[in-house]
DNA sequence: CTGGATCCCTCACGATACTG
DNA sequence: CAGTATCGTGAGGGATCCAG
């Protein structure tokens, strides 16, 4: 039982038919860092209840674009990873993640954020051209997740979790937004070196789009 | 009242809660080739309902996505049109409808072929680095729908409508998309230089992803 | 004829509870 | 831990109707 159909003969119709049902994508966004377990996606995903959780994974497996595997003994537990097509829309994810960081503004009241969302987030707002050749790698600490970002040859790499060796670790909450649109925050703790926190905040610039700032309402 | 939210602060997320409701990015793509009327849209989506084009135009324009126009004089009549902001997810579609393409199988039953559909698709599947140094205009008529890709230095532009000047002519249905994942037809006329269509076919390769030829029940 | 608004029905989603 | 079962609600689907 596929998705509901939009009676079109087109590749993105047909696409957001794959991944284009609610959730769908966010759930993608969650294994695009590595296989996880049902309950790994629970969390992550707060919000979804399990059932559709169940839905669309079944979905998706069936689409071909994510795959059940039983771990090996003695574990023996289930988790889901991404198929090679699935993998392929990582770019594509990365680039709707950087589009819709432009308008964002400020999170709202009960807004979780977690290391998938962060991690994507890095990667789609990432800018090459003011990363110049750059070497240096970044933790980030939001709360309670932890990320890493490698910057190296104008290319990018973030991962979960606290780097090995970091030259700046970045200690801050979600004010630290404000601060990539070019406004100011005063609860951001750096350790390392400071004058890497310059360089980070132009590689990582947002450029807002005007009247998306925080409400929405006319 | 905007879309339903996702409860996370995350890019993707709220991409997704700007154009990720059902018909949403359909929408989008009928707009990526121009301003259109309400009916122009009804028609290229021909199974959306009324009151869902209705609700999208007007939340796709809340959120700054989608501009609400009306002509000069005598006309007056109201187009609907994308923003700076929306404008620019045509590279994010472009790669989904790429991505879509590679399993989208043959058409079903009763499926539509839109021209921005064919004009999306052609820009998702295009190989730059197949096209060379390739000048070429194509002008390709499906059924009763026109349009034409000029090739040229490694780029592409296509439009809808006829070429003024095309050096070859594509008459053909759907098997087209036989011929673009290495298969064969003999439904395809071809009128101007025969040559230039090995080089097509090349150029706009489909590689069809294994397994999601046509039925997707186990 | 365009540009929608309205009505009703159905099913997907969302919340919660429960099971192997 | 990894889901299934149940059930209420509201968004989507389809048809019709109405104003400019």
């Amino acid at each position: 039982m596929p998705a509901r159909n939009y009676g079109e003969y087109c590749g993105l119709a047909h696409a957001l038919e794959l991944v284009g049902e609610r959730w769908g994508m966010l759930v993608i966004r969650e294994l695009l860092t590595g296989p996880k377990r049902f309950t790994d996606l629970s969390r992550g995903l707060h919000r979804i209840p399990s059932n559709v959780l169940s839905a669309r994974l079944k979905e998706l497996e069936q689409h071909g674009v994510v795959e059940r595997r039983i771990l090996p003994r003695p574990s023996g537990s289930v988790v889901y990873a991404l198929t090679d097509y699935g993998r392929e829309l990582d770019e594509v994810l990365i680039k709707l993640a950087g589009w819709g960081a432009r308008s964002a503004g400020e999170p709202r009241e009960g807004d979780a954020v977690s290391v998938t969302a962060l991690v994507l987030g890095l990667r789609g707002i990432f800018r090459p051209e003011a990363a110049g050749d750059l070497q240096a790698t970044y933790e980030l600490r939001i709360g309670d997740i932890v990320a890493h970002a490698r910057v190296a040859g104008g290319e990018l790499e973030v991962s979960e979790g606290p780097a090995a060796d970091p030259d700046l670790t970045i200690e801050a909450d979600t004010s630290l937004r404000r601060v990539l649109t070019g406004g100011h925050s005063d609860t951001i703790a750096l350790t390392g070196d400071p004058a890497l926190f310059e360089r980070f905040a132009e590689i990582f610039r947002i450029e807002q789009v005007p009247g998306t700032a925080v409400s929405e309402e006319a």
